[in-house]
DNA sequence: ACCACTATTGACAAAATGCAGTTAGTTAGG
DNA sequence: CCTAACTAACTGCATTTTGTCAATAGTGGT
């Protein structure tokens, strides 16, 4: 059995991480709705966000945009006139653009409820 | 082949739930904080922080309660003196406090990483 | 006897996650 | 020419995490 203790640092950034699940797509939407771009340069982008690229592997945002492509938010073609190996480029749709819009509005919601705990917390500590 | 087609504002329910499920352990450690209780009533108290019920199975508080005992956060004993079935009466330990005040940490720092995300979406909108 | 409400738990399928590996084109150095 | 490093995208799989539903059980009311 693989000893695997998790220790209670792990926990923390285990939460770290699942936060920036949370804004994972919303922020690749965003960035999408500035200006078309590939996965690539898309997951170096993300540290804009606070995302590290230590924290997460690129194999995510992949993933991310396939499934997005799926929904129908955004869709993709080859570039073959760069440098390199292939590029996949996506582009916004419309669906994406809405998409976004009720995103930042989930977002917005979801903190007001992260104030209300914290101010919560932060009454007590008095 | 269960249709199970997710619609749109599918996605946002999803989304939301995320993002409860993301305060949903310090919610019950900051309750437990404040007041010694058992799983039903924290489940009830839950609506403080915008759960509710129809949208949360109690099921899931009481795993939850169960996997912070583990984890040696809070621990439990039963009471036989009250009406009803028995309940399993929950007390926050130290090392809960503790935990609690480093969650509420990485809370605060997620919203950041929120607040940069919708700051720049509402100023592309100009 | 039957129903509703309180209270906790168990079991299982479905989804999400982390990690590591694979394929391939380009550039630069020895 | 061989190799290493970087860019770029994708796949597979074992674990973990979820959501959902059902089971059990005590009490009070009609």
């Amino acid at each position: 059995m693989p000893g695997y203790r998790r220790g209670k640092s792990h926990l923390c950034h285990q939460r770290q991480r699942r936060g920036m699940r949370l804004i994972l797509r919303p922020s690749l939407l965003l960035l999408l709705a500035e200006k078309e771009s590939h996965g690539y340069e898309l997951y170096d982008q993300l540290s804009a966000f606070g995302f590290e690229q230590q924290r997460l592997d690129s194999s995510v945002v992949y993933r991310d945009l396939r499934e997005m492509e799926e929904m129908g938010l955004i869709d993709s073609s080859w570039d073959d006139d760069s440098k390199g190996p292939r590029r996949r480029v996506y582009r916004i749709l419309d669906d994406g653009r809405t998409q976004l819009t009720e995103w930042i509005d989930v977002l917005d919601s979801i903190q007001g409820r992260m104030n209300r705990l914290i101010d919560r917390y932060k009454s007590n500590q008095m």
